[in-house]
DNA sequence: ATTTTACACTTTTTCGATATTATTCGGCCA
DNA sequence: TGGCCGAATAATATCGAAAAAGTGTAAAAT
């Protein structure tokens, strides 16, 4: 049955596979993490000999995991020499928020336009955890931020969780990871102290919307939701490291 | 420089990739050729000794391959019990149509907004190239369906060239090499005589629309367009055969 | 008759060694 | 000095075999 079609990458469930404990899942989990959280930093070479001694795997098992890596555009494979972190730069993140906001409001659009009953239970729960943890984040927020990223994806999934497009979630899932990608990094990278932004308020906003069903509202405070983690990042000046290689 | 980025999947360049001649790559090739055209069929198990003997190829070799086509979802990935050939569905075809339709047209949007005289030049030339087979192509179907598939798709490419956006290219795409599965396999197997369809006057209205810079009426050219592939499988009842696996 | 268990067999997954290809470094020549 | 060729070195790509996991069958037990 066509149901059962296991997706590469999607938003739906949180980095697991359901049924997949096999070391190239594992290896591949590991290094994602590893690159979205910018401890494999943007353009450097993936020598085999280290990540080998790194993830404790044989040389055919870290390919396979690099190459589907590359299908998520995380990695890029350059002919016969090697693999390495896919750079980054300001104009790919621009490139990213924009057909992200395409793809979320129309998502959008379906999701609320089909969603019943279940689905807006769903959405009132992803938002409750969601708060609950952002009413805790100011006072740890490095020990909560694993949680929050979690809650923060579960609660954009939700929302969208009613669109029946498996392509949608599929691109949504793959742009999702970049952003959060360049959110981490240039957050953990940026010094000094930086301007609070009120995400909170921007998710209950979009909450609202959503239980009452306004579509152009929710889509239009999607939209603005995000383009601030563009500004956010573009005002700290998170952009200038990407300008060398 | 971020310029340099390789990226996995596009619809810019014909299948190969810049400078790889590596096994990896040519077994890629050769396998979503396969893929595509059918001889590997929809939900087909993929059996390594059987592939091994059929691509020459070692084991590690060959799951490189297998694990880049999952990245394009045209093969699925199942636990410890191997891989095959991504099944197919009128659902799933519906919804590749869906989301295609949205973003051509929104690369159509940008790119005739940006695209310049060497933009136009280049569709010129890519519909002259395509005419010029499409002329030809009633005396023998077969034997230039190959070079058709390639015009085809070069001039849907010159299109939307002027676009920048680089995901907005990937999606297509892999959407537009989902959408060629389709369209190959179910014209392939179809039966008896098929309703002719005047696909080069569809190019032609679209080429003229592009000239004139008439966005509106391109984007409605290429989603009926688009559209049309669709209800020609449909009426043909081409989607009988996805019903078992 | 149905479920359970054990076993043999098939297929997938993983590893380490080998072959191939890039890169670096030093010497040579203009 | 600066550029170029070729050997030495380092890194990648590929292979084939060993290990792990899944699958089916038939006898034993309920």
């Amino acid at each position: 049955m066509a149901s059962d079609v296991i997706w590469p990458h999607g938003l739906q469930h949180g980095g697991k596979r359901p049924g997949s404990p096999t070391l190239v899942q594992a290896t591949y989990d590991s290094m994602r993490e590893d690159i979205l959280s910018g401890r494999l930093q943007p353009g450097t070479k993936l020598r085999a000999e280290a990540l080998k001694e790194r993830y404790n795997v044989g040389a055919s098992t870290l390919r396979e995991a690099l190459n589907l890596l590359v299908g998520e555009a995380l990695v890029a494979s350059e002919g016969q020499k090697g693999f390495r972190v896919t750079p980054m730069s300001e104009a790919d993140f621009r490139d990213i928020v924009r057909v992200r906001k395409m793809l979320e409001t129309q998502a959008l659009r379906e999701s609320f336009e089909l969603g019943d009953d279940d689905w807006e239970a769903e959405v009132v729960a992803a938002f409750h955890r969601l708060s609950r943890i952002e009413e805790r984040v100011s006072d740890d927020p490095a020990g909560l931020s694993g949680e929050w990223e979690e809650r923060n994806r579960a609660f954009h999934a939700a929302l969208i969780s009613a669109c029946p497009s498996r392509w949608l979630h599929h691109f949504i899932g793959i742009l999702f990871h970049q952003s959060e990608r360049y959110r981490r990094i240039a957050f953990s990278q940026s010094q000094g102290p930086v301007k609070r932004r009120d995400v909170h308020a921007e998710h209950e906003a979009i909450y609202e919307a959503a239980i009452a069903r306004d579509v152009a509202q929710a889509c239009a405070l999607t939209e603005q939701h995000i383009d601030r983690t563009l500004s956010f990042l573009s005002d700290g000046g998170a952009f200038h490291q990407f300008g060398a290689q």
